[in-house]
DNA sequence: CAAGTTACCTGACGGC
DNA sequence: TGCCGTCAGGTAACTT
């Protein structure tokens, strides 16, 4: 379930063995993802081409080409790129190949097939915020994301809150995971009203929100279910979650029960006492 | 227009 | 053992 710090650390890990490599070949399965691209359409933009730069935006991990055309990936629940030697076994579930001209694969795999590959030609790629990314909250280490903004975005809303900071309009990159752990580290409960959330805690929960994703970016993702990291090593950091898939256990800060609730459809794990 | 619900997928797991 | 229901959650499309 790649949130922001997992896409992260797949950027990291992936980008040195990408930049300045130029693309031979694409292979494609014939299953459909989320959103996918033609193999007639990879071959005409690819083919031949450089990846220069590999970026992150929200959940997406965006391939830079010298043409200035742009590979996005995104990872949906199960999603992972790797680089492996050409006559690696080809796993259950890759769905997209490219070879590179040094004789590695770039391999996308996705058990559940809730990512996405995106294309874009190089005259599409000029005003990336107003097209492919127009709908897309700010980076939550941006300046434009801070409790002024957040108070003002949320004050004619009665969304609760978790529901709120996990859309993509508001901030950028925040799952269950990290909305659970970030909501529990600022001490805020999951089901408050949006409307009635005040500046200073708005301010609270930036600070938490950024700790909480860099901490999970410095342990290098975590390691929940099925993600794996760039590398392909399963788990070689593990982040140390307080409260996501904690009920039962007690409070870290007090020793209460950690509470299990349905949010907006989406499992939500609290401490009642410490969030109350 | 905001807010809530469902569809898309596979695999792991628990109950019987 | 194996079958079935449930759950996991990012996003878009849908309904209320």
């Amino acid at each position: 379930m790649p949130e922001l710090p997992e896409v992260e650390v797949i950027r990291r890990g992936i980008r040195p063995f990408l930049t300045g490599k130029s693309i031979k070949k694409i292979i494609l399965s014939d299953k459909k993802l989320r959103h996918s691209v033609s193999l007639w359409d990879m071959n005409r933009e690819l083919l031949g081409n450089t990846i220069v730069t590999v970026k992150r935006r929200a959940k997406y991990l965006l391939c830079h080409l010298d043409s200035s055309a742009l590979l996005i990936f995104h990872f949906g629940m199960t999603g992972n790129l790797g680089i492996f030697p050409l006559d690696a076994p080809i796993a259950k579930h890759d769905h997209l190949r490219i070879e590179l001209h040094n004789d590695t694969e770039l391999r996308f795999n996705d058990t559940r097939r809730f990512g996405s590959i995106h294309l874009l030609r190089p005259e599409e790629t000029v005003d990336l915020e107003n097209t492919f990314f127009k709908t897309t909250g700010p980076e939550p280490f941006d300046a434009a994301f801070n409790g002024e903004y957040l108070f003002n975005r949320a004050k004619k809303k009665t969304q609760p809150l978790k529901t709120f900071i996990m859309t993509n309009a508001t901030v950028a990159g925040i799952g269950n995971i990290y909305a659970n752990e970030s909501l529990f580290a600022a001490r805020l409960s999951p089901v408050r009203k949006v409307n009635k959330i005040s500046l200073e805690e708005w301010n609270t929960l930036v600070k938490e929100i950024r700790r909480v994703l860099q901490h999970a970016i410095a342990c290098g993702g975590s390691t929940i279910s099925d993600f794996v990291n760039a590398s392909q090593e399963s788990g070689y950091f593990q982040m140390n979650f307080k409260i996501y898939g904690k009920d039962g256990d007690k409070c870290s800060i007090c020793s209460s029960i950690i509470q299990k609730q349905v949010v907006g459809g989406r499992a939500s794990f609290y401490c009642s006492v410490c969030q109350g």
